[in-house]
DNA sequence: AACAAAGTTGACGTTAACGTAAGGCATAAC
DNA sequence: GTTATGCCTTACGTTAACGTCAACTTTGTT
């Protein structure tokens, strides 16, 4: 980081442990617009700031288009009421989807567990025939 | 299904709610060996069985290539320790694997959740200054 | 000046689990 | 006999998020 508090690619990578290939990505994707120093990418505070918004939306299992759309509305107009609607109801439905893939995956788990049970039974009874 | 207790495709798909191509796919991925009567696929009470662990096995989160392998362990001899053994470690692996996208997720819902609280007093702060 | 290191732009490859035609028998109904 | 189904095979298409070259240009180092 210098004076300007511009980044090279390399150094994102490194703070944010992702690969070249990843940035110029999203880049492509329209996700950030780092700017240019010669055909050099540099990136700056709030490229990295929207980088973290990325990564977070990931986490939160969005697809970078969700996420592209997100920061579109976000950046537009901060005090856009409709806007913010709509990224709000985006965020719950996902959110949504969220509880209910858990609660499936709860579910799964406890049958899961039980098959296992059975089947360490399984496997002890045959271990003792043996 | 008629008197010898087997089922076509048809019957199938609407039996377990998958398409033909989807049966066809798993039998191409050697999951499933109908017999045939001419070129017609003829599912058997033992087809059907199989297709029910694998259906069971894609809620758990197993890939298909995984499901393939221990059907074809379970199959070989129902009684060889050590294929059970390797068969039940890959579930307690996946099991564990749940277990921790479940943990995942449970901490992004968390901030999700604080996110839209957040989010959703702004709005509302927006709309009152409206 | 010469060479290595870093960055750039294409552009094809990857993975899973099917979807989606396209074109062709075959059997069942009318 | 012919239309209407139903089934078959073959094979390319799809989606997401990058990975992995290849072939250059630019910059920094000695």
């Amino acid at each position: 980081m210098n004076a300007s508090d511009l980044m090279t690619i390399r150094e994102m990578c490194d703070a944010f442990d992702v690969t070249p290939r990843t940035l110029r990505f999203y880049e492509a994707k329209e996700l950030i617009r780092p700017e240019r120093q010669g055909s050099r990418r540099l990136y700056s505070r709030r490229d990295r700031a929207r980088l973290k918004l990325i990564l977070r939306g990931k986490r939160f299992g969005f697809s970078l288009e969700d996420i592209r759309q997100m920061l579109n509305l976000y950046a537009r107009e901060g005090s856009n009421l409709a806007q913010m609607q709509s990224t709000y109801d985006l965020a719950r439905e996902r959110l949504r989807l969220m509880e209910d893939q858990r609660d499936e995956l709860e579910i799964a788990i406890a049958e899961l567990k039980a098959e296992l049970d059975a089947g360490a039974m399984m496997i002890a009874a045959a271990r003792a025939a043996d």
